[in-house]
DNA sequence: AATATTTTTTAGATTAACCTAAAAAATTGA
DNA sequence: TCAATTTTTTAGGTTAATCTAAAAAATATT
């Protein structure tokens, strides 16, 4: 059994090896945990020890076998609470990245089989990301960011890159959710800001938004 | 905010001073908790510190009206986690203990009101203990251990004393089970054990298990 | 009451997870 | 290339929660 702070490296490894598959650097690490670089050598020291990450100096950390199958299953406690949390008990998609965050910490073989059971087996979580299944297998999906898209193309809003509850709520506030479907009518070259058309309707959007939203184009 | 360690300590003080009244001795606790006196002194000084306590040395220690708070807390919080996991996902009685040890640190409001909710607004564990409410009050059952019934006397099986799988499953292998009446056949005095009727069979049971089974007498 | 025993506290260590400040290595760029 | 900058690591310290061993206080026994 590991820590919750070795188990919240190991999850922020693994999603941060998606932006560095070539390794990822104690700086870049010591951003996504909030803390130190000085600390996060501490804890790669301790990972790499147990086996949970390859490492050598200067050279940035990966996950090895065992640190991987951690941390997608820690992953997929957090998806699978915060379909709990949304589906069974009525929270909001914006509240509940804090709790399931503490959940996703129980330890209980037997819970999580059970949870996923009486949830129905989801295979996504209320912001669109896959939930991966008892035996670690992920679906990736085939998603572009909205701000990929050119003039003219368009899309099903499929998921969120930021889930913070500010990002969140203005998706709420203007009616954009997963499902929906965006067209690109115009690009302003200068700061890539978009004017989309949702629901028939027309929407200005800007680059932070706009390269925060996964889509899907068929 | 209090760490796992000390929401523990007041849980454990919460349930030992239903014995000891007058304080709660430093040995008792350590015993309690699975750990060294010495480091009972330390916490019990932490503990103090923040107000949860009444402490003198040597004297044992109380809870304070914002620790009695606390613990009461963190019991209704554990008590409802074991209904969620009995009712819904089919926990069996001797399973819920060690995942609800877990869950009740937990720290949201909304969680625990939405869950108590979602449950129904239950007012017993699946091992007839009382569930706090929301303000903390708790409904103490008028109830006596088995043991302390005579011949002839008769009553309602409404809880456990021991919550242990050993005399959970015991209970289960020889149908004993919240809310079916036991009467009084016969009483050793020679070793305190009995004979019972149950479900209209006679049985025989240890003082052990008759000084673990709370009856409500009509 | 004086002594022996038990209980409790103190003193001093240990470990995980953090920190700051300084040193070392790697990278950048003039 | 070599100096400046940035990144990373090391060294040494802190805190919560534990431990063992020893001292002190309380309680029990003769």
């Amino acid at each position: 059994m590991f820590s919750l702070s070795e188990e919240n490296y190991l999850k922020a490894i693994f999603h941060l090896e998606r932006s560095f598959p070539a390794g990822v650097s104690t700086n870049a690490l010591a951003e996504e945990m909030s803390t130190k670089a000085s600390s996060v050598t501490d804890m790669i020291k301790r990972l790499s020890e147990k086996k949970l990450v390859d490492y050598k100096k200067y050279q940035g950390v990966k996950l090895s076998k065992s640190g991987r199958e951690t941390a997608v299953e820690v992953i997929r406690k957090h998806r699978l609470w915060e379909v709990f949390l949304v589906d069974k008990l009525g929270f909001a998609w914006d509240e509940v990245h804090e709790v399931a965050e503490q959940l996703e910490h129980i330890k209980s073989e037997k819970l999580i089989s059970e949870l996923d059971k009486f949830l129905g087996y989801p295979k996504k979580d209320p912001h669109g990301d896959p939930i991966p299944d008892a035996k670690g297998n992920i679906i990736i999906a085939d998603k572009v960011l909205l701000s990929e898209l050119n003039i003219g193309e368009s899309g099903i809003c499929v998921g969120v890159k930021d889930s913070s509850t500010e990002f969140l709520q203005y998706l709420d506030k203007n009616d954009i959710a997963l499902g929906k479907e965006i067209s690109i009518l115009e690009k302003e070259s200068f700061d890539q800001s978009m004017l989309i058309n949702l629901n028939g309707k027309e929407l200005k959007i800007s680059s932070l938004i706009s390269s925060n939203l996964y889509i899907k184009t068929s």
